[in-house]
RNA sequence: GCGGGUGUAGCUCAGUCGGUUAGAGCGCCAGGUUGUGGCCCUGGAGGCCGAGAGUUCAAUUCUCUUCACUCGCCCCA
């Protein structure tokens, strides 16, 4: 065991499953692409302020799960926990959308939380996040669903649930909270300390509680949805009516709530049965209010985050084996410093043909090199030794059919092409 | 932050009711005669038995602490 081990909560991304990461990350990438969606790439920390204000200072993101330290100039700096607030801090800044009135951006980045780590929870992982700027109208809520469920079908994912609620906007909390709040007075005392907490600073979050005498009271506590405005009405129903022509199936959950406080109207989840406790692989919803918070003039936005590991982590679990294809290599075999020196030579010429091409580094013995090629999955094994150098040829193997033939140096190249080496 | 489980070779795991050189399979390295892979055979390397402390003549094994992973709570991606 080395004197080092990777800190709570992180882990290495070992070569053998890198492949991985890059095929989703990739496929991710492509579907952005399809959308319309367009890649920005912000700091990985930021201002304490910009999560404290816009997260939400009640939320458990902001008050326990933060790395925030001060630097050397004495400003303090948080580690970014979650994705939305720098995305839209930037279009701001840079005033994304002069250009066009709806921006359509993703992010692919680390993300910090203070957090236990558990199977799909880490202290640092990665989302996949898209934001979608500057429309209120039901359509774009369908577009960002669609993309998030694109995506997911796209890695074979489609054992997921799609969670779907409105929460209102702000004209319509206050009536709610009221009504919520008289629901529970009768029993406020019953209930647990964080539900009693939120009662004050946020009753909504109550919903979320999951003791189970909590749980029980609150059974027929009025949701969000019942207090929704006309036009916060129209809107779900505009946008439940898209997502039946697009054949996205979702299931209406009136207590879903999630743990950040700037959603307005559509929230959603999507969740999977095979992650145990983290089953949310993607979750997200509007947050209309947060730009105008900012500073700036209101624009009514959405967007969602989605983890990778999870990701990954589901695809494990269905057993999905996803296509990634590996350039079988030609091996280069030699014997002897002169057939060393003009294998060197030759290993450059493949590669500069656009041929992947290995060779040995350790003086291995031509059976071990052999067997190296065959682990490596060498389709070709090109071999030189004294016999070769002096005819100015080289041995050419092919690994399947084993077959063997010696060629002129000048025309190993245009042999390989020709062969099924390449 | 709270509760349960686990921690032995690169990997998957045995094992020790406390006792001398800690095991297997896979992987790795090398051989099985002259310059050739996948199978097979033989040999080899590789472990302060997670770390620290305690009990003991003796601890990988018992106790405590700590760290990490893991499951649940909480929260979320």
């Amino acid at each position: 065991m080395a004197k080092f081990s990777a800190p709570r909560g992180t882990q290495d991304v070992l070569p053998d499953a890198t492949p991985r990461w890059q095929y989703v990350e990739g496929k991710l990438r492509e579907i952005c692409k399809l959308f319309g969606f367009r890649e920005i790439r912000t700091p990985t920390f930021e201002e304490t302020e910009l999560f404290t204000r816009h997260t939400g200072e009640t939320t458990d993101i902001v008050t326990k799960e933060m790395y925030t330290f001060t630097d050397r100039g004495g400003r303090s700096i948080t580690l970014r926990p979650e994705g939305t607030p720098p995305t839209i801090r930037a279009t701001l800044e840079h005033n994304l959308t002069a250009e066009n009135p709806v921006a359509k951006l993703y992010y692919m980045g680390r993300i910090f939380r203070y957090e236990r780590p558990q199977a799909g929870r880490y202290r640092e992982h990665n989302q996949f996040g898209c934001e979608m700027v500057g429309s209120a109208d039901p359509s774009a809520d369908a577009e960002v669903i669609s993309l998030a469920w694109t995506a997911l079908r796209s890695l074979g994912i489609e054992d997921v649930e799609l969670k779907l609620n409105s929460l209102g906007g702000p004209e319509d909390r206050p009536a709610y909270r009221e009504a919520i709040r008289k629901f529970v007075e009768p029993f406020l005392s019953d209930l647990c300390s964080t539900c009693k907490e939120r009662y004050d600073k946020n009753p909504l979050r109550m919903l979320d509680c999951k003791v189970p005498e909590c749980k029980k009271l609150l059974a027929d506590a009025p949701g969000p949805v019942e207090y929704l405005c006309d036009d916060c009405r129209t809107h779900f129903e505009t946008l439940k009516a898209y997502l039946d022509a697009l054949g996205i199936k979702y299931v209406l959950d009136p207590r879903l709530v999630r743990g950040l406080d700037y959603y307005t109207r559509t929230i959603f989840e999507f969740q999977t049965p095979h992650l145990g406790a983290q089953n949310t692989v993607c979750g997200g919803g509007r947050y209309d209010n947060m730009i105008e918070e900012m500073g700036a003039s209101p624009t009514p936005s959405l967007g969602f985050g989605m983890g990778i590991e999870r990701l990954l982590l589901t695809l494990e679990k269905l057993g999905i084996t996803l296509p990634i294809e590996k350039k079988p290599p030609v091996f280069i075999a030699t014997m002897g410093p002169a057939a060393k020196a003009a294998g060197v030579k030759l290993l450059s010429d493949l590669r500069n043909v656009g041929m992947a091409a290995e060779t040995d580094f350790i003086g291995k013995s031509l059976k071990s090199q052999m067997k190296l090629a065959d682990k490596l999955g060498a389709s070709c094994v090109l071999i030189l030794g004294d016999d070769e150098v002096a005819q100015g040829v080289v041995t050419l193997r092919d690994m399947l059919s084993k077959e063997q033939r010696q060629i002129p140096v000048s025309d190993v190249v245009m042999a390989l092409k020709n062969s099924s080496c390449d």
